[in-house]
DNA sequence: AAGTGGTCTAGACCACCGC
DNA sequence: CGGTGGTCTAGACCACTTC
């Protein structure tokens, strides 16, 4: 790990242990420097990812503030594709179960095909997971990877979190995702596993992720029940 | 502007223009340091900003690779707080115009309150506007702002951008957004502006923008028709 | 083995905020 | 005005991919 990553983790660590409080500076960068023996550049990079956490901010000649980020850390965890959903969910004490509809292979339309960056005859899984929340019926998963590039997937691993069998498994990384969110009304499938009405909304998360050589591993939507998932995030400006 | 916001500019400017084709390496970073007389700590951090946009993609030891974007390019532009919707929905051809639903001057609730980080007795504007997009309305927007930080709002100002008022006239600054978006079902008020059914669902951006001083500028609830808009954005990994 | 990007340094200059 | 963070450099070492 960078020393960077370790040093905001240590700073991290203190503002949620309330030794740098909120609304108060943190110690200026040349005193960093000297508490964790390191350049500036290397103090600036940790403070940048504080940053982008939305921890603290910094404004030239004014010093580093602590933000009090409380009012948004009751409400939903922050949806995150490099964890999975059982941990984000964990974070703040619920629990995830997941039933699986349907796990086939097939060979991909020609919209799944562009979306995964596939050459022509590739197989993919079909995956239709319904995602169970503290006993309720929340989100229904659509997903679609390429056979080739997930070697071994067995209905034990889409029972449990398919990301940590990508990453401690077959130790792959991800480069990022693209995402397209609306909102959509519910069709019979969703009525059926989500046990929602034909009148109800559904909140649909429309992804690909990537891996870190630019390959395309996941096309999915998740089609969410409106009163039980919303998509909370940051968007923090610059670098 | 700093220097490694110029040279990712060009370089931008360059993979767009097809100099640097997509699937194709950018020249490694010791020849842009000679190219653009730089060190190549800069030159990093203009690729960085290049990959945040998802431009392109660098590996250790193989290279940046020029990334091929033009599949979610023709989609909907990226929402941006920051350049306003006018001028997203302009980059892909389209007309906005709004409609001035209310515009009054009032006394927060404790929620609203809360969110702006305001002391007790201090007035915010309450704005309701219809967005309306390639004359079909589309959006219902409820936005609360402080009267002290945005002194000298009027009709004018919220008939064209806000945003563009706040930068250009107030010279303002931002730091970032928190945003949760969620489905919903179409009430009342959507009904009667968005034109829509009392079954349609409605998708719903909440948000705080702030300054980049922490303080909260604006809390507001965008109830999109479904049919209209979605919410389309990157989520890339790390540095 | 050669070439690539990732990290890190020690020091410098500057823009900005607040007293 | 002093103190702060933002930028930039020249060079170094290392991890990784590719051949």
């Amino acid at each position: 790990m960078p020393k960077y990553e370790e040093i905001a983790n240590i700073i991290r660590q203190r503002i949620k242990q309330g030794r740098y409080p909120a609304n108060t500076l943190l110690p200026n960068q040349t005193d960093l420097v000297q508490e964790f023996d390191a350049s500036r550049m290397t103090i600036k990079k940790a403070i940048t990812i504080l940053t982008m956490e939305g921890l603290v901010l910094s404004r030239r000649g004014a010093g580093t503030k602590v933000l009090d980020h409380s009012f948004w850390n009751k409400s939903t965890a922050p949806a995150d594709q490099y964890r999975g959903m059982s941990r984000d969910l964990a974070d703040i004490g619920k629990t995830l179960s997941s039933k699986i509809i349907t796990f086939e292979v097939t060979f991909p339309t020609p919209e799944i095909k562009e979306r995964l960056m596939l050459a022509d005859q590739q197989p993919v899984y079909k995956i239709i997971r319904l995602r169970i929340i503290d006993g309720v019926n929340s989100v229904l998963e659509h997903t679609y990877m390429p056979v080739s590039l997930v070697p071994g997937l067995t209905d034990d691993v889409l029972a449990q979190s398919i990301y940590t069998y990508l990453k401690e498994n077959l130790h792959l990384t991800f480069a990022g995702a693209f995402r397209n969110i609306q909102a959509d009304k519910a069709d019979e499938y969703d009525q059926q596993y989500l046990d929602c009405a034909p009148t109800d909304p559904v909140l649909e998360v429309e992804q690909v992720v990537y891996l870190d050589n630019g390959q395309p591993i996941e096309y999915s939507r998740s089609r969410n029940r409106y009163d039980r998932r919303g998509y909370t995030f940051l968007d923090v400006k610059n670098t």
